[in-house]
DNA sequence: ATTGATATTATGTATAGACATAATACGTCA
DNA sequence: TGACGTATTATGTCTATACATAATATCAAT
């Protein structure tokens, strides 16, 4: 057992991560308990609790009341995933954004959205159709879905100027969201509104947005395929 | 001030929390420091400080020494990515899993490997390909090259019953990882492995690899892109 | 006025001790 | 044997206190 100089929650917690990683605790292992790392490492079961909370939370080692902490079987490949406000994405980019409202009006909503929302039969829903352009070229396009009953002051925004998106994330921030990401070929409507062909990749990403357990929105995204990508990193 | 009655982090993370959706904290805004907040919670600053530090770390206040803590901005809509094993994400949706290798080779590598994989010139790399079915229908097809100087034992084994991702997932295991995702349009060949039509939508996934400054791998993972979702939820 | 030393302040980390809680092990009683 | 209550144990949390550290504010010296 190293004795480690600044006997810091930051060290432990590297020092059991190399542990880990070199097999000397091998993967269903149980480690041994703070109590007894507190008294290897020289210091208190408070500063071993944190390292080692820390670990848990990261999906490293799994930890149970009385039975202790075992080193995760696999550790949870997760990547963590920006998603940014098209138009930041954009300026970030270098490039000069545009906004353009294609549709914006009340419905009651169809069978698909309301499944998708939660809704109650005839609950209106409001039903936005839009498209974010980088240096006047097509980048995003929005087909937007909000529960009226939920956010009712969407229906006297016009949305001209500010994109639902970003009225959303200003209105209800901190929301709970659900993403898929999917791959699709562009129909003819599609390719028009985004200015590709017929028959081009799409990416698509559709998110549902919470709080508790009320659904505020959910949105379709496409992009044309070629032209984005999605970085995680971590 | 509400009065709480068990006064824990998790009560003063959710109160706290409360106080910024509602505004009654507007971002940008500083909050409270943490002595000010032990004394109005009834608690002591360490139970504060957990509670803050938390809301810190999943970005929805900023911390900085002397300045105190401020609502953050924009709070981050991060999503956390699971991404599983294909074996067991097949066999979680209940389908028979089969592997086939179609090629295993050491090859001098590419330029466009040798700088996604930062290699010094003339470096051997193993070039891998593989197709994973679900219930016999063509899922995954995955085309992976994996630096020979950082696991020289991939040369020695077969490939040929362990699927090239779980093995290094069993070796080397807690890698960084970066990811990016896109959708591509089928060509002839790639439609012919997977079993699809010219044309049809792709989901792809291109995932690098590293522990410390040593990439390990980089694999191209590509999905029929009707079939494929990926979804995260939080 | 600019520079540099010093004080102030809020967060960051560490500690020892305490009690809470979940899960298991054990022993007793039917 | 099985059911149930109790002891045990490792983690989970809270407290009060202390010192460290980063960033700013202040004030003095040049």
């Amino acid at each position: 057992m190293k004795n480690i100089k600044t006997s810091s929650f930051q060290a432990i917690k590297a020092d059991i991560m190399e542990k880990i990683k070199s097999r000397y605790w091998a993967p269903g292992e149980i480690i041994p308990g703070e109590e007894k790392l507190a008294e290897e490492y020289g210091c208190s079961r408070m500063t071993v609790n944190r390292a080692v909370r820390e670990l848990a939370e990261c999906g490293v080692v799994e930890r149970k009341r009385k039975s202790g902490t075992r080193v995760a079987h696999q550790p949870d490949r997760a990547a963590k995933l920006q998603i940014p406000i098209v138009r930041k994405e954009i300026v970030a980019r270098g490039s000069a954004y545009r906004y353009a409202l294609l549709e914006n009006s009340v419905e009651i909503a169809p069978d698909g959205v309301k499944a998708k929302l939660a809704l109650a039969s005839n609950s209106k829903v409001l039903h936005i159709r839009c498209l974010h352009f980088a240096d006047e070229t097509p980048y995003q396009y929005e087909d937007r879905w909000i529960n009226l009953d939920r956010v009712p002051s969407a229906k006297d925004e016009s949305f001209e100027e500010i994109s639902p998106n970003e009225w959303l994330v200003e209105k209800e921030p901190f929301s709970d969201a659900e993403h898929a990401f999917s791959a699709e070929i562009a129909d003819k409507e599609i390719a028009d509104i985004l200015g590709i062909r017929e028959g081009d990749a799409l990416f698509v990403v559709e998110r549902r947005t919470w709080q508790q357990n009320d659904t505020i929105t959910a949105v379709k995204l496409t992009f044309p395929g070629a032209s984005y990508k999605l970085i995680s990193r971590g």
